[in-house]
DNA sequence: CCAGGCGAGTTTTTT
DNA sequence: ACTCGCCTGG
């Protein structure tokens, strides 16, 4: 196979570069997964690797599907294998269901995703009696993961625990810990700490996989954290042909342990590496590579690379400040329209900071009948009845899964209430059990009311029945039964509503899979495995033309046109990361991400006015610091400009309240009379929201709120010298400013 | 035991 | 606005 005429001269050399350690540092939109791919291909083609010599490690499933059936489509048919690509977790999971016998574990161990493991934490601050107005579950978990990440004991955190809430901390860990192993369970981050361990503990087995896999590639290399690289390191023991793949000014993860300085320092790990850097874009028009570029060079932690392309210069980026979320989102309808039909099959993405800047997005979209897809929220495999049917399914493997026994336990309502679950818990602590070891000394030992016993023995009957069932039965056959025996759907069909149909069709949907994943020669255990290990990205259609997600899902796609939302102080960059610079630079990546997936066209937009929680008060925001840094020649700005009135007409006092509701959102939906304002100074009805004023004697400031309306109407203004003062309109001397 | 009502807290990003 | 946990009355 010849490569050279496919290829730049990096590229090639990362192709090419098949021995020994390779640190490629591929900036974005410079043909990483071509590297990969063809270094797949290359190996097999040309250096007569077996495919299943080759382990290919990336983040997403997605992006390991992608890979499968780019390699798939270079390797000529027929050969014995195929590489083994796929994503660090689900590597661990295939490795452990193998060896975790070794770590006094079953084989059938259940993985516990984020929901399940609030559920444990939940529990045992309950039982520890943690003032939870010190430290919230979430928080705890958060720490938790943390300190597993790290390699820290409960036992750690309590010899650095400088307050109560670190002591509380240490031992919910604990407890959690010991949790999780009598459910036979792992978390998350158990998968790679297991693994890890595995190799510590078991150095032949750590030999063993590391022979088995002689070439070895890790894609997005800036975002594995400290586990994936002592599994990096376990799975380069016995030869050192390590192909690391990434780039630092996309690292966006450090706040899930990703470790940036894994590829600052991987020149330290392997002496003998070859770096290369791929820097030609081929993706981006110049304009838009050059205000990426310039954003991310305010960063100081990076290795830097100049980033070129030999794309036209194309369209200046443009900006539009909106009045409000509505506007902005009006706004993001006729852009996409406008597109539209200009090329009726151009694919665009609207990308946001955070979820919940979705909802107006959607809400919009759909008013205008716009077909869209939003990647993220919540994912199928989050909603209740598949959570509920899922769990079923996993305690017919293992009921001693207290956390998905106990979410089923009554549901469909049987009559096992509160009372008697938080016995179960108690009894199952005091044993040393699960709880549904518990469920059967209750059942013993008859200490319960009758009913209630009665009910734990039906409840008993049933699982014990799912679980022979499990062992016979295909995945959906299994589906099937559990969901007759528990009239699942007769619980929901009783509910009567709308959203209890769609659930139904939900459920449908479920079995749909299931009896796919059957016809794949899936065994339950696989499926399993598979929706645990599923993400939001993964959900991600390329043939959708509109995409509506968040930045972190973005990373690795790119669009013809891109819009990016909520480009405000605050949220973006986010509250929480504008105090320390190193949280700072990554919402500058983040950013910087967003930016780079645009092709063609990129639009940035803001608003004056976003509203919080549900109606409560509107907050001004000012636009996204991030904005200023891009080069002025490279940007058009649309709209209205900051330093106008917020909503401009002149008129009568009605008018006003009129216009205030519309900007704090309020009912009155018809549209504000937009009459140009005069060169008059003094405007009678122009106080509104963010509009800019000033005063005699205070100064410049900024109307925060409005009350009362006509010769009653009070104004709270922030000025820049003199802080707040509350006014009446009418006395107040203030012009526009 | 359970349904329905009430109040509090919520929204950073996710394998 | 929305969800979740807690409380109350049947």
């Amino acid at each position: 196979m010849d490569f050279a005429k496919l290829l730049n001269t990096e590229q090639l050399h990362a192709v090419e570069s098949t021995e020994g350690p390779v640190l490629i540092l591929a900036g974005a939109g410079s043909g990483k997964t071509r590297v990969i791919t063809y270094r797949v291909a290359h190996l097999v083609e040309n250096r007569d690797v077996r495919p299943e010599q080759i382990l290919a490690v990336t983040f997403t499933n997605k992006a390991a599907d992608q890979m499968k059936f780019r390699v798939r489509n270079l390797l000529r048919a027929a050969r014995s294998g195929d590489p083994l690509i796929s994503t660090f977790h689900s590597f661990c999971v295939r490795l452990l269901r193998r060896e975790i016998e070794a770590l006094n574990y079953t084989r059938d161990f259940t993985i516990y995703d984020e929901a399940d493991q609030l559920q444990v934490v939940k529990g045992v601050s309950k039982d520890l009696k943690v003032d939870e107005r010190l430290v919230t579950p979430k928080t705890i978990l958060a720490r938790i993961s943390h300190a597993k990440n790290h390699g820290k004991t409960p036992q750690n955190l309590l010899d650095d625990s400088w307050e109560p809430s670190w002591e509380y901390t240490a031992n919910v860990f604990n407890e959690y810990e010991k949790r999780l192993k009598k459910s036979n369970a792992l978390d998350f981050d158990d998968l790679l700490i297991k693994a890890v361990e595995l190799f510590d503990k078991f150095p032949p087995a750590a030999e063993k996989y590391s022979t088995r896999f002689p070439y070895l590639m890790v894609d997005e290399y800036q975002d594995t954290n400290h586990m994936q690289y002592r599994l990096v390191r376990h799975l380069t023991r016995v030869h050192d042909n390590v192909c690391v793949v990434g780039d630092e000014d996309q690292s966006i993860y450090s706040w899930r342990g990703a470790d940036i300085q894994n590829i600052l320092s991987f020149e330290k790990d392997f002496p003998r590496v070859r770096i290369i850097k791929l820097e030609q874009n081929y993706r981006s028009t110049k304009n838009i590579l050059a205000a990426a570029s310039a954003v991310v060079a305010h960063n100081e932690l990076r290795k830097g690379k100049t980033l070129w392309t030999q794309n036209p210069s194309g369209d200046l980026i443009t900006y539009m400040e909106a009045t409000d979320a509505e506007e902005e989102a009006m706004y993001v309808a006729d852009r996409i329209l406008f597109h539209q039909k200009a090329d009726p099959s151009v694919r665009i993405a609207v990308l946001y900071r955070t979820n919940f800047l979705s909802r107006v997005l959607e809400e919009k979209l759909r008013r205008y009948n716009m077909k869209y897809r939003i990647v993220g929220g919540f994912s199928f495999y989050e909603r209740a009845e598949i959570k509920d049917l899922i769990s079923y399914l996993t305690v017919s493997l293992n009921p001693d899964d207290s956390v998905h026994l106990l979410r089923v336990i009554n549901t469909p309502p049987r009559g096992i209430g509160k009372t008697t679950t938080d016995i179960l818990e108690e009894l199952a602590v005091e044993r040393g059990t699960s709880v549904w070891g518990a469920i059967e000394i209750a059942i013993e030992q008859a200490r319960l009311p009758m009913r209630t016993i009665r009910a734990l023995e039906a409840f008993h009957a049933l699982i014990a029945e799912f679980v022979r069932a499990a062992e016979e039965l295909s995945n959906s056959a299994l589906l099937e039964k559990i969901i007759a025996g528990t009239k699942y759907i007769e619980m929901l069909e009783e509910e009567g509503t709308e959203e209890s149909e769609n659930r139904i069709e939900n459920i449908r949907e479920l079995l749909t899979a299931a009896e796919e994943s059957h016809e794949r020669g899936e065994k339950l255990r696989e499926f399993l495995d598979h929706a645990a290990l599923v993400s939001d990205q993964d959900a991600y259609d390329e043939r959708s033309p509109i995409s509506l997600m968040t930045l972190h899902t973005a990373k690795g796609l790119e669009f013809p046109v891109v819009m990016i939302t909520g480009l405000e102080d605050g949220l973006f960059p986010h509250s929480r990361s504008i105090m320390e610079a190193p949280q700072l630079e990554e919402e500058r990546r983040l950013f910087y991400v967003g930016m780079t997936r645009a092709e063609h066209k990129l639009y940035l937009t803001s608003t004056r006015f976003r509203r919080y929680f549900g109606n409560m008060d509107q907050q001004i925001s000012e636009p996204s610091r991030f904005l200023s840094e891009i080069p002025e020649e490279l940007i058009e700005e649309v709209g209205e400009r900051r330093r106008k009135p917020a909503v401009k007409f002149e008129g009568t006092s009605y008018d006003t309240v009129d216009a205030v509701m519309k900007v704090l959102g309020g009912a009155e939906k018809k549209p504000a009379p937009s009459v140009q304002p005069g060169p008059k100074k003094k405007l009678a009805g122009a106080w509104v929201l963010g509009t800019r004023v000033k005063h005699p004697k205070y100064g410049y400031g900024t109307i925060l709120r409005t009350e009362g309306s006509g010769d009653d109407l009070k104004l709270t203004v922030s000025f820049i010298s003199h802080g707040l003062k509350k006014m009446i309109a009418k006395y107040a001397e203030l012009e526009l400013a």
